[in-house]
DNA sequence: TTACAGTGTAAATGGTGTTTACTTTTTTGT
DNA sequence: ACAAAAAAGTAAACACCATTTACACTGTAA
Protein backbone atom coordinates (compact mmCIF):
# COMPACT_ATOMS: atom_id res chain seq x y z
CA UNK A 1 0.00 0.00 0.00
CA UNK A 2 1.42 3.47 -1.38
CA UNK A 3 2.33 6.01 1.39
CA UNK A 4 -0.42 7.89 -0.54
CA UNK A 5 -3.27 4.99 0.02
CA UNK A 6 -1.94 4.73 3.75
CA UNK A 7 -2.90 8.45 4.65
CA UNK A 8 -6.51 8.02 2.33
CA UNK A 9 -7.22 4.96 5.18
CA UNK A 10 -6.26 7.05 8.18
CA UNK A 11 -7.92 10.16 6.82
CA UNK A 12 -11.02 8.08 6.30
CA UNK A 13 -10.87 6.49 9.62
CA UNK A 14 -10.67 9.82 11.61
CA UNK A 15 -13.92 10.97 9.67
CA UNK A 16 -16.07 8.19 10.93
CA UNK A 17 -14.71 8.55 14.21
CA UNK A 18 -15.61 12.25 14.61
CA UNK A 19 -19.03 11.12 13.35
CA UNK A 20 -19.45 8.10 15.18
CA UNK A 21 -18.19 10.82 18.36
CA UNK A 22 -21.01 13.20 16.92
CA UNK A 23 -23.42 10.55 16.88
CA UNK A 24 -22.51 9.42 20.29
CA UNK A 25 -23.02 12.82 21.81
CA UNK A 26 -26.05 14.40 20.16
CA UNK A 27 -27.63 11.47 18.34
CA UNK A 28 -27.25 10.13 14.56
CA UNK A 29 -29.31 13.47 12.73
CA UNK A 30 -26.57 16.05 13.91
CA UNK A 31 -24.06 14.46 12.52
CA UNK A 32 -22.62 17.81 10.43
CA UNK A 33 -19.90 17.46 7.74
CA UNK A 34 -18.75 21.17 8.42
CA UNK A 35 -18.16 20.34 11.96
CA UNK A 36 -16.07 17.40 11.33
CA UNK A 37 -13.95 19.33 9.04
CA UNK A 38 -13.80 21.70 10.94
CA UNK A 39 -12.59 19.72 14.18
CA UNK A 40 -10.05 18.28 11.14
CA UNK A 41 -8.82 21.35 10.39
CA UNK A 42 -9.92 20.87 6.72
CA UNK A 43 -12.43 23.01 4.35
CA UNK A 44 -15.63 21.61 4.53
CA UNK A 45 -15.32 20.60 0.97
CA UNK A 46 -12.25 18.53 1.09
CA UNK A 47 -14.54 15.69 2.42
CA UNK A 48 -16.23 15.63 -0.27
CA UNK A 49 -12.89 14.05 -1.32
CA UNK A 50 -13.71 10.92 0.95
CA UNK A 51 -17.50 10.78 0.81
CA UNK A 52 -19.85 11.75 -2.43
CA UNK A 53 -21.78 13.36 0.18
CA UNK A 54 -23.69 13.10 3.43
CA UNK A 55 -25.92 10.08 2.63
CA UNK A 56 -22.83 8.37 1.74
CA UNK A 57 -21.11 8.72 5.00
CA UNK A 58 -24.73 7.82 7.19
CA UNK A 59 -24.53 4.40 5.05
CA UNK A 60 -21.09 3.70 6.19
CA UNK A 61 -21.89 4.05 9.51
CA UNK A 62 -24.94 1.82 8.89
CA UNK A 63 -23.36 -1.28 7.25
CA UNK A 64 -20.22 -0.84 9.83
CA UNK A 65 -22.78 -0.55 12.66
CA UNK A 66 -24.96 -3.63 11.47
CA UNK A 67 -22.01 -6.26 11.24
CA UNK A 68 -20.62 -4.77 14.78
CA UNK A 69 -23.79 -5.61 16.53
CA UNK A 70 -23.68 -9.16 14.38
CA UNK A 71 -20.47 -9.93 15.90
CA UNK A 72 -21.26 -9.32 19.75
CA UNK A 73 -24.65 -11.56 18.62
CA UNK A 74 -22.66 -14.32 17.87
CA UNK A 75 -19.65 -13.69 20.23
CA UNK A 76 -22.22 -13.95 22.92
CA UNK A 77 -23.79 -17.25 21.54
CA UNK A 78 -19.93 -18.51 21.52
CA UNK A 79 -20.09 -17.87 25.29
CA UNK A 80 -22.30 -20.55 25.74
CA UNK A 81 -21.68 -24.69 25.29
CA UNK A 82 -23.21 -25.64 21.94
CA UNK A 83 -25.03 -28.08 22.49
CA UNK A 84 -26.99 -25.81 25.10
CA UNK A 85 -29.47 -23.92 22.90
CA UNK A 86 -31.34 -22.79 26.06
CA UNK A 87 -28.11 -20.45 27.13
CA UNK A 88 -27.17 -19.58 24.31
CA UNK A 89 -30.64 -18.01 23.33
CA UNK A 90 -30.23 -16.45 26.81
CA UNK A 91 -27.28 -15.15 26.38
CA UNK A 92 -27.65 -13.42 23.03
CA UNK A 93 -31.32 -12.12 24.03
CA UNK A 94 -29.54 -10.44 26.79
CA UNK A 95 -26.45 -9.53 24.51
CA UNK A 96 -28.83 -7.83 21.74
CA UNK A 97 -30.18 -5.53 24.38
CA UNK A 98 -27.29 -4.81 25.82
CA UNK A 99 -25.32 -3.84 22.71
CA UNK A 100 -28.30 -1.55 22.11
CA UNK A 101 -27.60 0.01 25.65
CA UNK A 102 -23.81 0.06 25.57
CA UNK A 103 -24.30 1.92 21.57
CA UNK A 104 -27.30 3.76 21.75
CA UNK A 105 -26.72 6.15 19.25
CA UNK A 106 -25.84 3.10 16.61
CA UNK A 107 -28.84 1.47 17.72
CA UNK A 108 -30.82 4.32 16.36
CA UNK A 109 -29.55 5.03 13.44
CA UNK A 110 -29.81 1.36 12.47
CA UNK A 111 -33.60 0.89 14.20
CA UNK A 112 -35.09 4.11 14.52
CA UNK A 113 -36.56 7.07 12.80
CA UNK A 114 -35.30 6.95 9.62
CA UNK A 115 -32.75 9.92 8.92
CA UNK A 116 -34.90 12.68 7.40
CA UNK A 117 -34.03 12.82 4.02
CA UNK A 118 -32.28 9.70 3.95
CA UNK A 119 -33.30 6.23 2.19
CA UNK A 120 -31.21 3.47 3.19
CA UNK A 121 -29.82 1.36 0.50
CA UNK A 122 -32.21 -2.34 0.82
CA UNK A 123 -29.26 -4.20 -0.72
CA UNK A 124 -26.94 -2.88 2.21
CA UNK A 125 -28.64 -3.34 5.28
CA UNK A 126 -31.09 -6.46 3.85
CA UNK A 127 -28.20 -8.55 3.70
CA UNK A 128 -26.47 -7.00 7.26
CA UNK A 129 -29.68 -7.63 8.70
CA UNK A 130 -30.33 -10.90 7.86
CA UNK A 131 -27.05 -11.92 9.53
CA UNK A 132 -28.24 -10.80 12.69
CA UNK A 133 -31.44 -12.92 12.41
CA UNK A 134 -29.59 -16.10 11.55
CA UNK A 135 -27.73 -15.99 14.82
CA UNK A 136 -31.84 -16.79 16.39
CA UNK A 137 -32.58 -18.96 13.90
CA UNK A 138 -29.52 -21.06 14.04
CA UNK A 139 -29.96 -21.63 18.08
CA UNK A 140 -33.46 -22.39 17.48
CA UNK A 141 -32.34 -24.24 14.62
CA UNK A 142 -30.25 -26.43 17.26
CA UNK A 143 -32.98 -26.74 19.49
CA UNK A 144 -35.31 -28.31 17.31
CA UNK A 145 -32.92 -31.01 16.15
CA UNK A 146 -32.59 -32.14 19.44
CA UNK A 147 -36.35 -32.02 20.47
CA UNK A 148 -36.28 -29.81 22.59
CA UNK A 149 -38.34 -26.45 20.86
CA UNK A 150 -41.95 -27.25 21.45
CA UNK A 151 -43.86 -24.40 21.05
CA UNK A 152 -47.39 -23.96 22.04
CA UNK A 153 -50.43 -24.59 19.97
CA UNK A 154 -50.72 -21.00 18.50
CA UNK A 155 -47.09 -21.06 17.53
CA UNK A 156 -47.36 -24.53 15.75
CA UNK A 157 -47.45 -24.50 11.79
CA UNK A 158 -50.87 -25.76 11.43
CA UNK A 159 -52.40 -22.89 13.91
CA UNK A 160 -50.66 -20.13 12.23
CA UNK A 161 -52.67 -17.97 9.41
CA UNK A 162 -52.65 -19.43 6.47
CA UNK A 163 -51.32 -15.23 4.84
CA UNK A 164 -48.34 -15.68 7.52
CA UNK A 165 -47.20 -19.69 6.88
CA UNK A 166 -47.62 -18.68 2.83
CA UNK A 167 -45.06 -15.82 3.52
CA UNK A 168 -43.15 -17.75 5.80
CA UNK A 169 -42.89 -21.00 3.30
CA UNK A 170 -41.24 -18.10 0.49
CA UNK A 171 -38.85 -17.12 2.38
CA UNK A 172 -37.52 -20.33 3.89
CA UNK A 173 -37.58 -21.86 0.48
CA UNK A 174 -35.33 -18.62 -0.10
CA UNK A 175 -33.15 -18.35 2.53
CA UNK A 176 -33.31 -21.27 5.14
CA UNK A 177 -34.24 -23.93 3.11
CA UNK A 178 -34.65 -27.20 5.75
CA UNK A 179 -35.77 -24.91 8.42
CA UNK A 180 -39.52 -25.51 9.20
CA UNK A 181 -41.75 -22.29 9.07
CA UNK A 182 -42.40 -22.32 12.89
CA UNK A 183 -39.62 -22.37 13.80
CA UNK A 184 -38.97 -18.97 11.50
CA UNK A 185 -42.30 -17.97 13.11
CA UNK A 186 -40.38 -18.39 16.51
CA UNK A 187 -37.54 -16.51 15.45
CA UNK A 188 -39.56 -13.72 13.60
CA UNK A 189 -41.80 -12.85 16.44
CA UNK A 190 -38.92 -13.50 19.46
CA UNK A 191 -36.72 -11.00 17.66
CA UNK A 192 -39.35 -8.32 17.15
CA UNK A 193 -41.31 -8.99 20.30
CA UNK A 194 -37.78 -7.95 22.57
CA UNK A 195 -36.48 -5.50 20.21
CA UNK A 196 -39.95 -3.59 20.28
CA UNK A 197 -39.04 -3.66 24.33
CA UNK A 198 -35.79 -2.64 23.55
CA UNK A 199 -36.61 0.27 21.34
CA UNK A 200 -39.12 1.62 23.27
CA UNK A 201 -36.28 1.48 26.35
CA UNK A 202 -33.87 3.63 24.51
CA UNK A 203 -36.68 6.21 23.57
CA UNK A 204 -37.35 6.40 27.40
CA UNK A 205 -40.86 5.56 27.10
CA UNK A 206 -40.82 2.46 29.74
CA UNK A 207 -38.66 3.59 32.34
CA UNK A 208 -41.64 5.56 34.08
CA UNK A 209 -43.58 3.02 33.36
CA UNK A 210 -41.71 0.08 34.75
CA UNK A 211 -39.02 0.74 37.50
CA UNK A 212 -36.32 -1.88 36.25
CA UNK A 213 -36.39 -2.10 32.80
CA UNK A 214 -33.40 -5.09 32.67
CA UNK A 215 -35.89 -7.01 35.03
CA UNK A 216 -38.73 -6.78 32.87
CA UNK A 217 -36.48 -7.60 29.77
CA UNK A 218 -35.42 -10.33 31.74
CA UNK A 219 -38.60 -11.77 32.29
CA UNK A 220 -39.97 -10.92 28.74
CA UNK A 221 -37.60 -13.38 27.67
CA UNK A 222 -38.12 -16.13 29.71
CA UNK A 223 -41.78 -15.77 29.11
CA UNK A 224 -41.60 -16.05 25.55
CA UNK A 225 -38.82 -18.83 25.88
CA UNK A 226 -41.53 -20.39 28.19
CA UNK A 227 -43.81 -20.26 24.96
CA UNK A 228 -41.39 -21.61 22.85
CA UNK A 229 -40.51 -24.66 25.26
CA UNK A 230 -37.40 -23.98 25.93
CA UNK A 231 -37.12 -24.14 29.76
CA UNK A 232 -33.77 -23.89 32.07
CA UNK B 1 -63.61 37.38 21.54
CA UNK B 2 -62.40 39.86 19.44
CA UNK B 3 -61.45 40.24 15.50
CA UNK B 4 -57.68 40.22 16.41
CA UNK B 5 -58.04 37.36 19.04
CA UNK B 6 -60.03 35.59 15.98
CA UNK B 7 -57.24 35.94 13.28
CA UNK B 8 -54.57 35.32 15.55
CA UNK B 9 -56.38 32.00 16.33
CA UNK B 10 -57.04 31.54 12.42
CA UNK B 11 -53.36 31.88 12.00
CA UNK B 12 -52.15 29.51 15.07
CA UNK B 13 -53.89 27.30 13.65
CA UNK B 14 -52.85 27.38 9.76
CA UNK B 15 -48.90 27.50 10.85
CA UNK B 16 -49.92 24.04 12.62
CA UNK B 17 -51.83 22.92 9.97
CA UNK B 18 -48.96 23.41 7.81
CA UNK B 19 -46.45 22.42 10.11
CA UNK B 20 -48.61 18.60 9.81
CA UNK B 21 -48.24 18.64 6.05
CA UNK B 22 -44.48 19.01 6.29
CA UNK B 23 -44.98 16.49 9.04
CA UNK B 24 -46.85 14.16 7.03
CA UNK B 25 -45.29 14.45 3.73
CA UNK B 26 -41.39 14.05 4.77
CA UNK B 27 -41.16 13.19 8.55
CA UNK B 28 -41.33 15.53 11.56
CA UNK B 29 -37.79 16.15 11.43
CA UNK B 30 -38.17 17.96 8.39
CA UNK B 31 -40.66 20.74 9.46
CA UNK B 32 -39.57 24.39 8.92
CA UNK B 33 -40.55 27.41 9.99
CA UNK B 34 -38.84 29.21 7.06
CA UNK B 35 -41.08 27.35 4.83
CA UNK B 36 -44.27 27.89 6.64
CA UNK B 37 -43.69 31.56 6.45
CA UNK B 38 -42.91 31.27 2.91
CA UNK B 39 -46.03 28.80 2.05
CA UNK B 40 -47.87 31.87 4.54
CA UNK B 41 -46.98 34.58 2.36
CA UNK B 42 -44.80 35.91 5.81
CA UNK B 43 -41.46 36.28 6.84
CA UNK B 44 -39.54 33.79 8.75
CA UNK B 45 -39.72 36.40 11.80
CA UNK B 46 -43.59 36.26 12.14
CA UNK B 47 -43.43 33.25 12.93
CA UNK B 48 -41.71 33.92 16.51
CA UNK B 49 -45.62 36.06 17.18
CA UNK B 50 -47.19 32.84 17.56
CA UNK B 51 -44.75 30.08 18.52
CA UNK B 52 -41.27 31.34 20.87
CA UNK B 53 -39.33 29.00 18.86
CA UNK B 54 -38.97 25.85 16.95
CA UNK B 55 -39.31 23.59 20.05
CA UNK B 56 -42.48 25.13 21.50
CA UNK B 57 -43.98 24.42 17.82
CA UNK B 58 -43.12 20.74 17.89
CA UNK B 59 -44.36 21.00 21.51
CA UNK B 60 -47.67 22.04 21.00
CA UNK B 61 -47.85 19.25 18.04
CA UNK B 62 -47.09 16.26 20.33
CA UNK B 63 -49.63 17.69 23.13
CA UNK B 64 -52.17 17.49 20.44
CA UNK B 65 -51.49 14.32 18.90
CA UNK B 66 -51.07 13.10 22.57
CA UNK B 67 -54.89 13.72 23.00
CA UNK B 68 -56.00 12.72 19.16
CA UNK B 69 -54.29 9.20 19.61
CA UNK B 70 -56.38 9.01 23.19
CA UNK B 71 -59.78 10.08 21.72
CA UNK B 72 -59.03 7.22 18.74
CA UNK B 73 -58.57 4.91 21.96
CA UNK B 74 -61.42 5.80 24.11
CA UNK B 75 -63.58 5.98 21.16
CA UNK B 76 -62.93 2.17 19.96
CA UNK B 77 -63.43 0.86 23.12
CA UNK B 78 -66.91 2.66 23.07
CA UNK B 79 -67.67 1.01 19.78
CA UNK B 80 -68.20 -2.35 21.99
CA UNK B 81 -70.41 -3.12 24.74
CA UNK B 82 -69.61 -2.04 28.02
CA UNK B 83 -69.80 -5.32 29.81
CA UNK B 84 -67.68 -7.55 27.06
CA UNK B 85 -64.05 -6.29 28.14
CA UNK B 86 -62.58 -8.92 25.65
CA UNK B 87 -64.23 -7.13 23.07
CA UNK B 88 -63.08 -4.00 23.96
CA UNK B 89 -59.25 -5.10 24.38
CA UNK B 90 -59.57 -6.25 21.24
CA UNK B 91 -60.74 -3.36 19.71
CA UNK B 92 -58.43 -0.88 21.21
CA UNK B 93 -55.67 -3.25 20.19
CA UNK B 94 -56.26 -2.65 16.89
CA UNK B 95 -57.10 1.07 16.95
CA UNK B 96 -54.18 1.62 18.30
CA UNK B 97 -52.20 0.06 15.60
CA UNK B 98 -54.69 1.66 12.90
CA UNK B 99 -54.25 5.46 14.52
CA UNK B 100 -50.76 4.47 13.75
CA UNK B 101 -51.09 3.91 10.70
CA UNK B 102 -53.06 6.47 9.92
CA UNK B 103 -51.20 9.12 11.50
CA UNK B 104 -47.36 7.58 10.76
CA UNK B 105 -45.56 10.88 11.08
CA UNK B 106 -47.27 11.32 14.37
CA UNK B 107 -46.84 8.15 16.18
CA UNK B 108 -43.25 8.87 15.08
CA UNK B 109 -43.46 12.21 16.50
CA UNK B 110 -44.78 10.77 19.60
CA UNK B 111 -42.91 7.67 20.55
CA UNK B 112 -39.99 7.89 17.82
CA UNK B 113 -36.45 8.82 18.09
CA UNK B 114 -36.35 11.97 19.63
CA UNK B 115 -35.96 15.05 17.17
CA UNK B 116 -31.94 16.44 17.33
CA UNK B 117 -31.60 19.05 20.31
CA UNK B 118 -35.27 18.58 21.26
CA UNK B 119 -36.32 17.26 24.68
CA UNK B 120 -39.69 17.13 25.27
CA UNK B 121 -41.51 18.47 28.81
CA UNK B 122 -42.00 15.25 31.24
CA UNK B 123 -45.28 17.42 32.51
CA UNK B 124 -46.57 17.46 29.77
CA UNK B 125 -46.02 13.89 28.12
CA UNK B 126 -46.58 11.90 30.66
CA UNK B 127 -49.80 13.21 31.90
CA UNK B 128 -50.76 12.76 28.44
CA UNK B 129 -49.20 9.62 28.11
CA UNK B 130 -51.30 8.28 31.31
CA UNK B 131 -54.59 8.89 29.49
CA UNK B 132 -53.39 6.68 27.03
CA UNK B 133 -52.38 3.74 29.17
CA UNK B 134 -55.61 4.48 31.26
CA UNK B 135 -57.25 2.84 28.91
CA UNK B 136 -55.32 -0.26 28.93
CA UNK B 137 -56.07 -0.53 32.73
CA UNK B 138 -60.10 0.39 32.74
CA UNK B 139 -60.70 -2.48 30.15
CA UNK B 140 -58.55 -4.59 32.39
CA UNK B 141 -59.90 -3.66 35.28
CA UNK B 142 -63.56 -4.62 34.36
CA UNK B 143 -62.82 -8.14 33.45
CA UNK B 144 -61.29 -8.70 36.85
CA UNK B 145 -63.91 -7.19 38.62
CA UNK B 146 -66.04 -10.06 36.26
CA UNK B 147 -63.33 -12.63 37.21
CA UNK B 148 -62.04 -13.25 33.43
CA UNK B 149 -59.05 -11.93 34.00
CA UNK B 150 -56.45 -15.01 34.85
CA UNK B 151 -52.93 -14.61 33.98
CA UNK B 152 -50.93 -17.73 33.27
CA UNK B 153 -48.53 -18.15 36.85
CA UNK B 154 -45.82 -16.20 35.51
CA UNK B 155 -47.95 -12.86 35.70
CA UNK B 156 -49.19 -13.83 38.82
CA UNK B 157 -48.60 -11.21 41.13
CA UNK B 158 -46.17 -13.96 43.72
CA UNK B 159 -44.02 -14.71 40.53
CA UNK B 160 -43.01 -10.81 39.80
CA UNK B 161 -39.73 -10.26 40.37
CA UNK B 162 -39.69 -8.42 43.83
CA UNK B 163 -37.72 -5.11 41.95
CA UNK B 164 -40.98 -4.87 39.87
CA UNK B 165 -43.47 -5.66 41.78
CA UNK B 166 -42.12 -3.12 44.22
CA UNK B 167 -42.40 0.29 41.47
CA UNK B 168 -45.84 -1.11 40.39
CA UNK B 169 -47.21 -1.22 43.76
CA UNK B 170 -45.30 2.87 44.27
CA UNK B 171 -47.10 3.45 40.71
CA UNK B 172 -50.40 1.97 42.07
CA UNK B 173 -50.37 3.89 45.07
CA UNK B 174 -50.04 6.80 43.35
CA UNK B 175 -52.26 6.89 40.08
CA UNK B 176 -54.17 3.49 40.23
CA UNK B 177 -55.61 2.95 43.72
CA UNK B 178 -57.63 -0.43 44.61
CA UNK B 179 -55.67 -1.92 41.32
CA UNK B 180 -53.58 -4.95 42.01
CA UNK B 181 -50.03 -4.60 40.26
CA UNK B 182 -50.46 -7.92 38.61
CA UNK B 183 -53.00 -5.85 36.52
CA UNK B 184 -50.76 -3.00 36.36
CA UNK B 185 -48.40 -5.26 34.71
CA UNK B 186 -50.16 -6.96 32.18
CA UNK B 187 -51.13 -3.41 31.49
CA UNK B 188 -47.84 -2.46 30.69
CA UNK B 189 -46.56 -5.35 28.83
CA UNK B 190 -49.39 -5.73 26.99
CA UNK B 191 -48.67 -2.20 26.03
CA UNK B 192 -45.13 -2.39 25.59
CA UNK B 193 -45.39 -5.38 23.02
CA UNK B 194 -47.62 -4.26 21.11
CA UNK B 195 -46.04 -1.01 20.75
CA UNK B 196 -43.02 -2.49 20.02
CA UNK B 197 -44.59 -4.07 16.91
CA UNK B 198 -45.85 -0.88 15.44
CA UNK B 199 -42.51 0.94 15.53
CA UNK B 200 -40.98 -2.07 13.90
CA UNK B 201 -43.55 -2.15 11.23
CA UNK B 202 -43.82 1.62 10.92
CA UNK B 203 -39.88 1.62 10.67
CA UNK B 204 -40.16 -1.15 8.06
CA UNK B 205 -38.26 -3.67 9.68
CA UNK B 206 -40.75 -6.12 9.93
CA UNK B 207 -42.22 -5.90 6.35
CA UNK B 208 -39.52 -7.90 4.85
CA UNK B 209 -39.10 -10.65 7.24
CA UNK B 210 -43.29 -10.45 8.17
CA UNK B 211 -45.64 -10.89 5.15
CA UNK B 212 -48.66 -9.64 6.45
CA UNK B 213 -48.12 -7.01 9.30
CA UNK B 214 -51.69 -6.99 10.51
CA UNK B 215 -52.21 -11.05 10.52
CA UNK B 216 -48.68 -10.79 12.64
CA UNK B 217 -50.12 -8.09 14.71
CA UNK B 218 -53.27 -10.14 15.25
CA UNK B 219 -51.86 -13.32 16.13
CA UNK B 220 -49.99 -11.90 18.58
CA UNK B 221 -52.76 -9.78 20.58
CA UNK B 222 -54.32 -13.11 20.42
CA UNK B 223 -51.27 -15.12 22.37
CA UNK B 224 -51.01 -12.33 24.24
CA UNK B 225 -54.82 -11.99 25.34
CA UNK B 226 -54.46 -16.06 25.73
CA UNK B 227 -51.90 -15.39 28.16
CA UNK B 228 -53.80 -13.17 30.11
CA UNK B 229 -57.19 -15.50 30.50
CA UNK B 230 -59.23 -13.34 27.75
CA UNK B 231 -60.43 -15.84 25.28
CA UNK B 232 -62.96 -14.85 22.89
C1' DT C 1 11.10 15.24 -16.17
C1' DT C 2 6.66 15.57 -17.68
C1' DA C 3 2.05 14.32 -17.25
C1' DC C 4 -1.61 13.05 -14.24
C1' DA C 5 -4.41 11.87 -10.65
C1' DG C 6 -5.23 12.79 -5.86
C1' DT C 7 -5.81 16.26 -2.11
C1' DG C 8 -6.83 20.46 -0.65
C1' DT C 9 -8.67 25.60 -0.75
C1' DA C 10 -11.67 29.74 -1.67
C1' DA C 11 -15.84 31.33 -2.85
C1' DA C 12 -20.43 31.01 -3.88
C1' DT C 13 -25.50 29.12 -3.73
C1' DG C 14 -29.40 28.21 -1.25
C1' DG C 15 -31.11 26.16 2.84
C1' DT C 16 -31.89 26.36 8.24
C1' DG C 17 -33.29 28.84 13.24
C1' DT C 18 -33.10 33.08 15.61
C1' DT C 19 -32.51 38.08 17.09
C1' DT C 20 -32.71 42.97 16.54
C1' DA C 21 -34.55 47.33 15.26
C1' DC C 22 -38.10 49.31 12.85
C1' DT C 23 -42.84 50.08 10.69
C1' DT C 24 -47.67 49.36 10.15
C1' DT C 25 -52.03 48.13 11.91
C1' DT C 26 -55.45 47.43 15.38
C1' DT C 27 -57.31 47.89 19.82
C1' DT C 28 -58.10 50.47 23.97
C1' DG C 29 -58.64 54.34 27.33
C1' DT C 30 -59.62 58.98 27.93
C1' DA D 1 -62.61 61.29 18.20
C1' DC D 2 -57.94 61.03 19.21
C1' DA D 3 -53.81 59.76 21.38
C1' DA D 4 -51.37 55.99 23.49
C1' DA D 5 -50.38 51.32 23.81
C1' DA D 6 -50.21 46.79 22.13
C1' DA D 7 -49.92 43.56 18.45
C1' DA D 8 -48.43 41.94 13.88
C1' DG D 9 -45.35 42.12 10.42
C1' DT D 10 -40.86 43.43 7.90
C1' DA D 11 -35.88 43.93 6.69
C1' DA D 12 -31.52 42.78 7.70
C1' DA D 13 -28.25 40.43 9.95
C1' DC D 14 -25.77 36.23 12.32
C1' DA D 15 -24.35 31.67 12.57
C1' DC D 16 -25.05 27.46 11.23
C1' DC D 17 -25.86 23.59 7.36
C1' DA D 18 -24.82 20.58 2.55
C1' DT D 19 -23.12 21.05 -1.83
C1' DT D 20 -20.77 22.72 -6.22
C1' DT D 21 -17.37 25.04 -8.92
C1' DA D 22 -12.94 26.64 -10.34
C1' DC D 23 -8.48 26.70 -9.02
C1' DA D 24 -3.80 25.37 -6.79
C1' DC D 25 -0.64 22.15 -4.97
C1' DT D 26 1.64 17.58 -4.50
C1' DG D 27 2.85 12.89 -4.57
C1' DT D 28 3.13 9.14 -8.15
C1' DA D 29 4.06 6.96 -12.30
C1' DA D 30 5.28 6.79 -17.23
Amino acid sequence: MSRREQQRETTLNEIKSLARQQMAAQGAASISLRAIAKEMGLTPAAIYRYFRNYDALITTLIAESYHAQADALQAADRTQPPHDPVARLWAVMLAYRQWALDHPADFQLLYGNPIPNYDAPDELTLPAAQRNFSVFVQILSDADRTGQLQPIPAYQPEHLPPIIAAHLTAMGARDYPQIPISLLYLATMGWAKMHGLILLELFHHTQPVIGDTAAFYALEVEVMMRQMGLHR
